[in-house]
DNA sequence: GTCAATAGTTTGTCTAGACATAATTACCTA
DNA sequence: TAGGTAATTATGTCTAGACAAACTATTGAC
């Protein structure tokens, strides 16, 4: 039930949206603690004039907060801190990604590329007359030197050139992003089966081992398929976090 | 590249914020598909002029269906229409709300229903003090009369009373939540393995099947843990659908 | 013909203030 | 004392307008 008088500094001669500059060191606080669980805000008025805002802007930063899960607002009450455990409600992040994060080491080994049509099922869901030629490509992802997952990608050509030496060294959505592709969202579907034969011997596992398995369609900003991947995982190496808000 | 003058209806004496009018009539538009995707809308100088509100609410209501991936805005350009397929972001649902609205007939057998002490892992996971005694659940949830997952829950005493009739005929989300509890946010961690041979016998799978594995934390609100759920699925049968933003 | 400067269009940010509505608190009456 | 009513406080919604920045297309110069 604290209520601390708020300062934050605030630089107008930036370039960073002021509403912006308030959230960023208001989450900055929330996480690391310096606002503890529970505080309560000032009214939006005073705090408003503290700053040297506007309400309006002020809002737009506590609005921003409110949604991310940080803070939570009653009319007549207050504003008050809720949790510094939230994360983003769930990333569009490619495994290459979240384990350099990690510091696991990721190294891909590209087992195929090629450029050919795609079964039929994956033409689909790539939105792309049957028989259209698309980027095919296989890949085994290692972490500190152990096969982790065998990972199949399909992509419409003309977006992204696609080479092994770029593939070996960074993530697939890397690759896309830095290419200008804003990929957006996307569509997955996690499920479990027991290796075949073949794949326990490129995974270094047993026949009938468990596998998570995950298929996924990744649109861009304006709606066009850009990616669909079909992979697997050693179940006994990998699982899936998430976090789910609302 | 059509661009559609756009006429809504506003009735300014319902209490629906003028804003969210003017964002779910268009939004049923977009997903109806009457406006079509690569629609652009007139700009908002005089799309609010023609709607009678002022700029920063007409805005309001295309922010909304922004941040739902549902328009695309590009200063110096416009707005556009960008994809019907896009649902939630990712919803706090649980099995039994998922497969009523599928049509699949959940059924739900409470096997266990207990006030203890649990496992210290789940004890740090509810942050209570080991030894304290939460509510202890185990289901078996079948769908289409088929064993469908087998279900361990915990939650702290206190939030909502539960009793065997209740549970058979309602997901346990629908009980906190008319308890007055407002679920916010869970993190979740998706596996796989085999299945025990006590585990196939309950399933009706044969010993080794694949299963899915889910542990799941829900926090409320104001950031208290209202739940911790251990849940293995049947992979024949079931897969997590899930959709990413950003 | 090509490239750069420029003008026009459209969204992005911000301000100042008005009124509405929900939750709480204080008070006053029965 | 108990009850409801009123005042208070805070967020929620909305308006009207200003200026900034990004993108497009056109125009002009070489």
């Amino acid at each position: 039930m604290t209520e601390t008088p708020l300062s934050i500094p605030i630089d107008r001669s930036s370039p960073v949206p002021l509403y912006f500059q308030v959230a960023q060191e208001l989450e900055r606080r929330i996480t690391s603690g310096e606002l503890a669980v529970g505080t309560r805000l000032e009214n939006e008025l005073v705090l408003a004039e503290r700053l040297g805002l506007s309400r309006p802007t002020l809002r737009r930063s506590i609005e921003y907060l409110v949604d991310r899960g940080l803070l939570v607002r009653k009319r007549g009450v207050g504003t008050q801190v809720v949790m510094p455990r939230v994360r983003r409600p769930l990333e569009l992040s490619s495994l290459y990604d979240d384990l350099s994060r990690a510091g696991e080491h990721p190294r891909t080994e590209v087992l195929r590329l090629a450029v050919e049509a795609p079964p039929d099922a994956v033409a689909a869901s790539l939105e792309v007359d049957p028989g259209t030629e698309v980027y095919v490509l296989e890949r085994l992802r290692y972490a500190r030197d152990e096969p982790l997952a065998l990972m199949h990608n399909y992509l419409p050509v003309g977006l992204v050139d696609l080479d092994e030496g770029k593939l070996a060294h960074q993530g697939l959505y890397q690759l896309l992003r830095a290419a200008g592709v804003t990929l957006k969202i996307a569509s997955q579907s996690i499920g479990a089966r027991n290796a075949t034969a073949a794949e326990a011997r490129v995974l270094d596992e047993t026949r009938g081992a468990p596998l998570l398995t995950m298929e996924r369609t990744v649109y861009d900003d304006v709606g066009r398929v850009v990616e669909v991947g079909s992979h697997v995982y050693r179940a006994s190496r990998y699982s899936f976090e998430l976090t789910l808000t609302d």
